[in-house]
Order: C-alpha cells, then sequence, then structure tokens
RNA sequence: GGCGCCAUACCCAAGUGGUCAAGGGAGAGGUUUGCAAAACCUCCAUUCCCCGGUUCGAAUCCGGGUGGCGCCUCCA
C-alpha cells in the first residue's frame, strides 16, 4: 500500500497507522448478534460497516480472515424463549436463519467464519480452566467467576476504575463486586453442558474470547463491535484472554457509532407504514435505539420499502463512529441521493459514441475536461478518504462532484451524442465505487425496477395502470389536448409519481 | 457519583494548524420545456456552541463554561 492505512484505536484513543501482525494479512474478530429476535437497523449499521470494510481491505489487497460470532445461549435468549414457552435453542436458531435472510436481503457478504457459543463449548472450558490454573477465576457454588483484582489492567481499555464501579449484580459466591462470570451453574429450564465445575452454561463475555482464539488465535489485529460493548464485554474479554495467554488479545479496537433517535422526532413514520401523527414521543423513544426502549425498527421490514443500498448508502454517509440519526427523513433522502448516482453513471453510458471530431470536441471543452479531471482523480481521492480511519463519507462526497459534473457536461447538447472520450474514466470511477462501497451494483433498469416495487404498492398505483395513463397522455399530447394531458400528469404527481417528458417518450418514476 | 465521545449553514454531513470551510437536501432566481419534471447555472456559514490561551497563523491545539450523546444493567 502507498499510503498507511489510518485506523481510530479505541485503546489509544487516537488515530494510528495500521499494522497487522503478519504482514497482508488481517484478523478480523467483530461482535455479532445475540439472536433473541430480529435484527433491527442499529444493529445492521454495525453489519454494514464492517461488510464494507473489510470489503474495502481485500480491495487493497489484503487478505482478511474475517470472523463474526453469533451468541446463540445467553439469559435474554433464555428469558424471552421462556415468556414465549419454546426451547431457547430452537429460538437462537430462528432467529440466526433470520440474521442470514436479513444480511443477504441487505446485500452483504458472508464472513469467513461464524462462530457460535454452542459450538464452542470445549474451547470455552479449556480457557477457563486456564483461567482457574492460573489464578485469575475461581469456582463457587458451581460458577466461576474471574478475579478481577487479579488482574491489574483491568479497565485500560474503557478508562474505568475497579472501585468506582457501580457494580450491582450480587451473584452467589462472588468475592469482588467487580467480578464476573464465566461459567453459570445450572438452574431448571435452561440449557446446560457438563463441566469440570457441575453442569452449566458459559457466561457472556468468555465466549467472544473463546471463539476469537479458536479462530483467530492467541492475538487478533482489529477486534470490532459497537461502542456500546466496550464496557464491559470488551473490557472481560481482554482480561480473560490475556490472563490466559500471556498474549495482547487485540491489537486494535474498532467501534461503530450508535443510532439514535433525536428528540422530539417521529421515528420510522412512512419507513415503516406506521402513521402514528408526529410530535413528542415518550423520553424512552429518544437516544440509542434498542428493543428495550420500543424504538427499534426492524431490518426486514424497512427492506420492503427500501432498496438495500439506500440502507447502504445512508450508513456510509456518515463517520462509523459518529452517532447516526435516524428519523423519518432518513432514508428518503439517501435514496434520493442514490437515485442521483445512478441516473449520472446512465447519463455517462448514454454519451458512448464516436470520438467527438475537433470542433465537437472544443466545444464541450471545459466541462469535459472536468469530467476527465475528476474521474481520473477519483480512486486516490476516494482511497485518502478511506485510507484515513474510513471515511466513507468523505469519500462519498467525490463520488457526488463527480456526477454533477457529468450531469452539466450531459446537459451539452451536443455531448448528448458524442461524449466519447469521457465515458470510460467515468465508467470506471462509478465501477470502483461499486466495489468498494457496495453501492450501484446495480444496473439502472434493475434500480428502478427495485424502487417501483418497493415503493408503488404504497402510492396506490401498478405499474401497467400507470403505463395506461401515460398512454392516454401520449395520444392526448400528441393531439396538443394539453389540458387533458396536464390532467393525467397531476393525477400521477398526486400520487408521487414524477412523470417526465423525454426527446423520444415520457418516462416515469416514484417520487422519492 | 465515575469513565468516555461529540458540538460545522434551515436540515443531514466532510474537513481537525496555513490558498475560496467538501458533498447532499430544503429555499430564492435563471437556462431548458407546450407547461412541467429531471438536469444544469447563480445565490444561500468572512465563519465553524461560548469565553480565555498557545501560535506569524486555529473550526482545527490547550484550559474553562454550556449543551447533546454513549457506557458503568442487556445491548451493534
Amino acid at each position: 500500500m502507498a499510503t498507511p492505512f489510518r485506523l481510530y484505536n479505541t485503546r489509544t484513543r487516537t488515530v494510528e497507522d495500521f499494522e497487522p501482525l503478519v504482514p497482508g494479512h488481517v484478523g478480523l474478530y467483530v461482535c455479532g448478534m445475540t439472536v433473541y429476535d430480529d435484527c433491527h437497523i442499529g444493529h445492521s449499521r454495525a453489519m454494514v460497516i464492517f461488510d464494507t470494510f473489510v470489503r474495502y481491505l481485500r480491495h487493497r489487497s489484503w487478505s482478511v480472515t474475517f470472523v463474526r460470532n453469533f451468541t446463540d445461549v445467553d439469559d435474554k435468549i433464555i428469558e424471552r424463549a421462556a415468556e414465549a414457552g419454546e426451547d431457547p435453542l430452537a429460538r437462537a436458531e430462528r432467529y440466526i436463519a433470520n440474521f442470514h435472510r436479513d444480511m443477504r436481503e441487505l446485500g452483504l457478504d458472508d464472513p469467513d467464519l461464524e462462530p457460535r457459543v454452542t459450538a464452542t463449548i470445549p474451547e470455552i472450558q479449556a480457557l477457563i480452566g486456564k483461567l482457574i490454573e492460573r489464578g485469575h477465576a475461581y469456582a463457587a457454588e458451581g460458577s466461576v467467576w474471574f478475579d478481577v483484582p487479579s488482574h491489574p489492567e483491568y479497565g485500560a481499555l474503557s478508562g474505568q476504575q475497579v472501585d468506582k464501579l457501580r457494580s450491582k449484580d450480587p451473584g452467589v459466591g462472588k468475592r469482588h463486586a467487580a467480578d464476573f462470570a464465566l461459567w453459570k451453574a445450572h438452574k431448571p429450564g435452561e440449557p446446560s453442558w457438563e463441566s469440570p465445575w457441575g453442569p452449566g452454561r458459559p457466561g457472556w463475555h468468555i465466549e467472544c474470547s473463546a471463539m476469537a482464539w479458536s479462530t483467530l488465535g492467541e492475538t487478533i489485529d482489529i477486534h470490532g463491535g459497537g461502542i456500546d460493548l466496550v464496557f464491559p464485554h470488551h473490557e472481560n474479554e481482554v482480561s480473560q484472554s490475556e490472563c490466559a495467554h500471556g498474549q495482547t488479545y487485540a491489537r486494535y479496537w474498532m467501534h461503530n457509532g450508535m443510532l439514535t433517535v433525536p428528540t422530539g422526532r417521529k421515528v420510522g413514520g412512512r419507513a415503516t407504514g406506521d402513521d402514528t401523527p408526529g410530535g413528542d414521543e415518550p423520553a424512552a423513544m429518544k437516544g440509542k435505539m434498542g428493543k428495550s426502549k420500543g424504538n427499534a425498527v426492524n431490518i426486514d421490514v424497512l427492506l420492503r420499502e427500501y432498496p438495500a443500498e439506500a440502507l447502504r448508502l445512508f450508513y456510509l454517509d456518515t463517520h462509523y463512529r459518529s452517532p447516526l440519526p435516524f428519523d423519518a427523513d432518513a432514508l428518503p433522502t439517501s435514496l434520493g441521493k442514490l437515485a442521483r448516482l445512478y441516473e449520472a453513471r446512465e447519463a455517462a453510458e448514454a454519451m458512448g459514441g464516436e470520438e467527438p471530431p475537433d470542433d465537437v470536441a472544443r466545444s464541450l471543452g471545459a466541462d469535459a475536461m472536468r469530467v476527465l479531471e475528476l474521474a481520473r482523480a477519483f480512486p486516490s481521492a476516494l482511497y485518502a478518504s478511506l485510507d484515513d480511519d474510513f471515511n466513507t463519507a468523505g469519500a462519498l462526497g467525490h463520488a457526488f462532484e463527480l456526477a454533477r459534473a457529468i450531469n452539466r457536461l450531459s446537459n451539452h447538447k451536443k455531448a448528448n451524442q458524442r461524449g466519447g472520450p469521457v465515458v470510460a474514466p467515468a465508467l470506471a470511477a462509478f465501477s470502483l465505487l461499486s466495489k468498494t462501497l457496495g453501492l450501484m451494483t446495480l444496473s439502472t433498469e434493475e434500480f428502478q425496477l427495485e424502487i417501483k416495487a418497493k415503493r408503488l404498492p404504497r402510492l396506490g398505483f401498478t405499474s401497467e395502470e400507470v403505463e395506461g395513463l401515460l398512454q392516454q397522455r401520449a395520444q392526448a399530447r400528441a393531439n396538443k389536448d394539453w389540458s387533458r394531458a396536464d390532467q393525467i400528469r397531476d393525477q400521477l404527481e398526486e400520487h408521487s409519481i414524477a412523470v417526465m417528458d423525454r426527446e423520444h417518450g415520457s418516462e416515469w418514476r416514484v417520487r422519492l
């Protein structure tokens, strides 16, 4: 890589040059879902960010082993399953299937490995055994606790001081308030496994240490996840792994910001098909999106109405570490921006043609040169942004500059026929955007069809009805019956269907 | 009570020591059009929450204040 790749490291609170342990190869472990319910758009923000991150690293010739786990046995799953009167493991299985369905729908690549807690029990027990052996854990009444005071470094990642914590959970047999469970003694009705300490199940944090260890070894290059996991989850992982192995657990910590619901705004709205009136929602609704706050919007619901790439653009249009506010305008805005990119690419394609004669080239002059300049500079501009702590929002800014330059050139009548020399570099730039950020991966036609399929049902029309009306309107226009033509157009416009009269006929779009 | 992050125009959002403060949306005017829509052009922050300080020079660094958010309980 020509320029260093720079990444913010939560552990040091600074942006650092990224150097993997083994040159050219990156081991990445990302905390995935606890599968007790459907994936909401806060979860999928993390999924999209890391998917895109891996895509980019690979594009830049790093070899990446991407591991994203499933926590398929835990308190919450057991609790929810009990409420629903079902088997916890069956519930987890169902939500894993749903998650896979949602990620596929979102257009994400599968991670290289997706370990599950229930398939990592031997490794978890081995790790716990090691910790007891080394004096960092103790068994008490069928459970095993991590001995926090035995690890002086505890708190380094999150900046917490053990004696300042508001510890609540008393726990049976715990020696220190900050100690946390590695192994939980079996309770009736809960899934359990045999162990040297009696039947039970893993605690919350040990699983990730074990899964990272079994898939990537004692030291991983980058550990990712939501910023809300820093404490206690990641802090505890560090202690478990470093006390067991005596090696640095993760060299870089990469945390994404939360999806938030701003104060006094409507959540979802047209996005969810929920037509509750706007206005102030209960205080509990604002802040971080989460199931327990009752403000979660499930990803599958949104994907029924918006193309996956609109979600992707929504996520990538803000730096991954910033909080991302979600409201009713968010997706329409992102979809509009995405459509702008597609339309610019279409305009570039339409300019294909012969090498222009000199007089035409001269008349295209400055505008054509501008496109050429931006298109050729695009790769280095994109790399500069993404190499700088994965600044996807900055990278997108460059794409929009190019889009405007293309549209400007294509407005030029002569360019419409003869944009020749600028087309290839412009299309190459958009192709690079597809490869790295996963946007504009469809043909323009596919994209328009997807929009129509997802948006039209809410507008009270079928494609056939719209086409029928447009035929009537074409007839009226041919007869210069402008009032009839305008009446049809107004009727469609009322239902958010925009009609555009082109030289070769009328097109229509769903207004975003 | 403890730890940490953030504060850029009407809205969203890049930029984090040095030419004019990206980009998108909204708004105003114009080109185009049968009229529109879309697209394009022009305008839209002499200024980056406030107050001090460092510097030849700060939105960018330091100190204080105010406001918002995350974590300390399950959390992407």
